[in-house]
RNA sequence: GCCCGUGUAGCUCAGUCGGAAGAGCGAUUCACUCGUAAUGAAUAGGUCCGGGGUUCGAUUCCCCGCGCGGGCUCCA
C-alpha cells in the first residue's frame, strides 16, 4: 500500500496512508485541529472532510473561524433550514439557499401559494434545532443529469437549475448549487432530505447551532419580476455563541443610528406623507448642515478649477432623445408634462445640460479641459418599495460635474480628479476607501480600442498613485466607457458607495461635440462624468449614520449652548454667546427656566458639541465651564479667549469637538 | 410595481375577548433660581390612517385603498 504525500500551506509536507481523508490529515496534525476542522481546501477548492485525498494534493485545513469555514457553516445551516421547512410543510419545494454575508437565506414555494408569517419562524427554528441535535451526517452523491432529474422530479426549481447547468448557462448564484461539468452533485442528511448542491458541507448537523432566523421576505425566482414570487427566509449564523451575540448586538447598534430615526430625533429632515414616497423636506437644523456641506463643496470646486453652471429641472423630449436616455433610461424617468405641443421631462441626469453649455460656442483645445460643475437636482422614478429615507430617494441633488477634455489629457485629468475626490471625502472624516475599476464590457460598446485602453490605464494609474485598494471588475463598465467607483467605510464598518468617475465616449458622439485642435482641424472631446458625494441627500444620510448624529464641530448645526446657572447669570450668558457668535460660531442660550441638570442633559441628548455652564465665578472672572461632547466631566474656569482659540482650531481641523478632553477624532 | 409586516396624542408605545381612549417623554402655564445627564403641580393635545361592510353598537372583526417598514430589482 503506497503512501500519500500532502503539501501544507506553510510549505511543509506530510505522509499519510493511501485512502486518508481530510479529517485524517487534520487529526495527524493535531487533535485540536481535527475538532475545529470544517472542511479542507484542496488546491484552493473546498472539499468535505470525509473525501479521500490524492497523492501530491496541496491541502489546508479550514476551520470555522475563517471566512471560508464560516461560509460553509452558513451554507450547511441553509440546508437544515430547507430540511425543516420541507418537514413542516409537506408539499413545499425549495429553490436556492446560498450563504451570504453574515448568514444565509433560502427560497421556498409553499403548497397552495402559502406564505410564511413571522410566527412560523419559531416553529422552523425549533425543528432546525432538533435536526442539529440529531447530528445527522451530510452525505455527498454524484450522478448524471437524468438520474438527478428523476431524484428532483417533484422540485421544479431544482430541475430548472439542473437543466441550466447542463446547458452550460450557469450564473453566479447557481454556481454553488451544482457543478458545471455534466455531473450533478447533491447532499443528503437525515432520512430523506436531499438538496442539489456542490458543497462542501460540515461533516454533520451537530456542528451547527449558533444561528438565528431573522425575517421572511418575498423574492422573485432568479430576481426576475416576471418569475414567480418565492418566500425567502433570512438567517444569520456564526461559529460560536459569542460571535452570534456580537452580530445581533451590532445590528441593534446600527438600528440606533438609522438616519431616519436620527433625522426625527434631531429635527433635521422629515418625509410628510402628503409629498409622496422618497420626497423629504429639510427643517432649519438639517438645512443648516446641508448648507455647510454644499458651501464646502462649492468652495473646493471653485478652488479646483471648475466653472459653475446652472440648468433647469425639465427639458423637452428632443434633448433626451439625442442623449439616448429615452431609449435606455425611460423606466427611471418621471413621465412627461405636455405643454404647448411638446413633452417636457423632469431631468434624471444633468449631463445633457452641461453638454448644451459646451455646445454654446466654438471650443478650442486651449479651453480644455473644461470642467462644468453644478449642484444639480434630479428626479428618478424609483420603485415605491425601493425608496429608503435619504439614502435612496426620488428627488436628489448631485454634486455633479462633466469634464470635457482631449484624449491626451485623460491620464492627467483622472489622476488629479481622484486626488481631489479623496481629499474632499477625507475632509468629512472618511478614511477607509475601497475602489472598484470597471472595464470594457465583452459585448457591445462604443469607442475605439486605443481610447478604451488609454482611459482604463489612466484610471488604473490614478488608483495606484493614490495608493487606493481596488478590485477590477472585468467587463463591468458601461457600454460607453470605463469607470471607478469609490466606497467609503463608515464608523461601524459598513461600506457605502459615494463617488463615481465615469468616462463617456458616447455622448460626445451623439451630440457631435467638437473642439478645434492645434492642427486647426475638428476633433471629438472625451467626457468625464463625476460625482464625489454622489447625492447631497444620500451623503448627508451616510454622514448622519457615520457620526450617529454627533456631527464634527464644523458641521454641527448648534456648536455651543450656553447655560446660565440662574436668572442672574442670563446677561453674562448672552455676552458669552455674543462673543462666540462674533467669532463666527453657532451659539444659543438656554435660560434658567429648568434645573441645570435637566438643561445639561438636554444639551447632551441634542448632541451639542459644547455645553457651557456660566455662574457667579465665571461672570466675575470672564470664564466658562465647558462640557465637551464625549468628555467624562466638565472643565471649569476656562478663560473665554482660550475656549475661542480651541473652537477655531477644531473648526479648522475638522475635529469632533474643541479641546483635549472630549471625543477623539479617530 | 410585487410578497410579508405594520398604522392609537408631536415622539415611543400600552389597550379595548366589539360596549364612554391610556402611560411616559415632549409642549403650554404656574411655582421653584438651581454649578453639571430628567424639580413639582396643573393644562392642552386623538375622525384610534381613509372608505365601505357585518353589528343594536366598530378604534377593535371583514373587504378595498393609502402611508410606513423589511425584502426582490436597481443604483447616488
Amino acid at each position: 500500500m503506497s503512501d500519500l504525500t500532502i503539501t501544507l500551506p506553510d510549505g511543509s509536507s506530510r505522509t499519510l496512508p493511501e485512502g486518508s481523508t481530510g479529517l485524517d490529515l487534520a487529526a495527524d496534525i493535531g487533535p485540536g485541529l481535527a475538532k475545529a476542522a470544517v472542511i479542507v481546501s484542496v488546491d484552493g477548492e473546498g472539499r468535505d472532510l470525509d473525501r479521500v485525498l490524492a497523492d501530491g494534493d496541496s491541502v489546508s485545513v479550514v476551520t470555522a473561524d475563517s471566512d471560508e469555514g464560516l461560509h460553509t457553516l452558513r451554507h450547511s445551516t441553509a440546508h437544515v433550514l430547507a430540511q425543516a421547512v420541507l418537514d413542516l410543510w409537506p408539499g413545499a419545494t425549495h429553490a436556492i439557499g446560498p450563504p451570504i454575508e453574515h448568514g444565509f437565506y433560502y427560497d421556498f414555494e409553499l403548497p397552495g401559494g402559502g406564505v410564511f408569517t413571522a410566527d412560523d419562524l419559531e416553529a422552523i427554528d425549533a425543528r432546525m434545532r432538533e435536526i442539529i441535535a440529531a447530528d445527522q451526517a451530510f452525505e455527498r452523491f454524484e450522478a448524471g443529469t437524468s438520474e438527478a432529474l428523476e431524484l428532483f422530479a417533484e422540485h421544479r426549481y431544482k430541475r430548472e437549475i439542473i437543466e441550466k447547468v447542463t446547458a452550460g448557462a450557469v450564473d453566479v448564484e447557481m454556481a454553488r448549487e451544482a457543478s458545471a461539468d455534466g455531473t450533478v452533485t447533491w447532499y443528503r442528511n437525515g432520512e430523506g432530505f436531499v438538496d442539489l448542491c456542490t458543497g462542501p458541507h460540515v461533516p454533520s448537523t451537530g456542528r451547527l447551532g449558533h444561528f438565528a432566523l431573522q425575517k421572511v421576505a418575498g423574492a422573485y425566482w432568479r430576481g426576475d419580476e416576471k418569475q414567480p414570487m418565492l418566500q425567502r427566509i433570512y438567517g444569520t449564523a456564526w461559529a460560536d455563541k459569542k460571535s452570534l451575540k456580537g452580530h445581533l448586538h451590532r445590528l441593534a447598534e446600527a438600528e440606533k443610528r438609522d438616519h431616519r430615526r436620527l433625522a426625527a430625533e434631531l429635527d433635521l429632515v422629515s418625509w410628510p406623507d402628503a409629498l409622496g414616497p422618497g420626497l423629504a423636506v429639510w427643517h432649519p437644523k438639517g438645512a443648516l448642515v446641508r448648507k455647510i456641506i454644499e458651501d464646502y463643496s462649492r468652495a473646493r470646486h471653485e478652488a479646483g478649477g471648475y466653472d459653475f453652471v446652472f440648468s433647469p429641472h425639465i427639458a423637452k423630449s428632443v434633448l433626451w432623445e439625442t442623449s439616448g436616455h429615452l431609449d435606455f433610461y425611460a423606466d427611471g424617468m418621471y413621465p412627461p408634462m405636455e405643454l404647448d405641443g411638446a413633452s417636457y421631462y423632469p431631468k434624471p441626469m444633468n449631463c445633457p445640460f452641461h453638454v448644451a453649455v459646451f455646445q454654446s460656442g466654438q471650443r478650442s483645445y486651449r479651453d480644455l479641459p473644461q470642467r462644468f460643475f453644478e449642484l444639480g437636482a434630479v428626479y428618478r422614478y424609483e420603485l415605491s418599495g425601493a425608496v429608503h429615507g435619504l439614502l435612496r430617494s426620488r428627488g436628489f441633488t448631485q454634486d455633479d460635474s462633466h469634464i470635457f477634455c482631449t484624449p491626451d489629457q485623460i491620464p492627467e485629468e483622472l489622476a488629479s480628479l481622484l486626488d481631489f475626490t479623496l481629499s474632499v471625502l477625507r475632509a468629512f472624516g472618511f478614511e477607509d476607501f475601497q475602489a472598484k475599476l470597471s472595464t470594457r464590457p465583452a459585448e457591445k460598446s462604443v469607442g475605439d480600442d486605443a481610447l478604451w485602453n488609454m482611459a482604463t490605464d489612466g484610471l488604473q494609474k490614478a488608483l495606484e498613485s493614490a495608493g487606493l485598494d481596488y478590485v477590477v471588475e472585468e467587463g463591468g463598465g458601461a457600454f460607453y466607457g470605463p469607470k471607478i467607483d469609490v466606497d467609503i467605510t463608515d464608523a461601524i464598518g459598513r461600506p457605502w458607495q459615494l463617488s463615481t468617475i465615469q468616462l463617456d465616449f458616447n455622448l460626445p458622439e451623439r451630440f457631435e461635440l467638437e473642439y478645434v485642435g492645434a492642427d486647426g482641424g475638428r476633433h471629438r472631446p472625451v467626457m468625464i462624468h463625476r460625482a464625489l458625494m454622489g447625492s447631497i441627500e444620500r451623503f448627508f444620510g451616510v454622514l448622519l449614520e457615520h457620526y450617529a448624529g454627533a456631527f464634527p464641530l464644523w458641521l454641527a448645526p448648534e456648536q455651543v449652548r450656553v447655560l446660565p446657572v440662574a436668572d442672574e447669570h442670563q446677561a453674562y450668558a448672552e455676552a458669552v454667546r455674543d462673543r462666540l457668535v462674533a467669532a463666527g460660531h453657532r451659539v444659543t442660550v438656554d435660560p434658567a427656566d429648568e434645573p441645570l441638570g435637566k438643561r445639561v442633559r438636554a444639551g447632551k441628548v441634542d448632541k451639542v458639541p459644547h455645553v457651557l455652564v456660566v455662574g457667579d465665578d465665571d461672570a466675575f472672572n470672564g470664564t466658562v465651564g465647558d462640557n465637551a461632547r464625549g468628555a467624562d466631566g466638565p472643565e471649569r474656569d476656562l478663560a473665554i479667549d482660550l475656549f475661542l482659540g480651541r473652537l477655531a482650531d477644531a473648526e479648522a481641523s475638522g475635529a469632533l469637538v474643541a479641546g483635549s478632553t472630549g471625543e477623539s477624532t479617530s
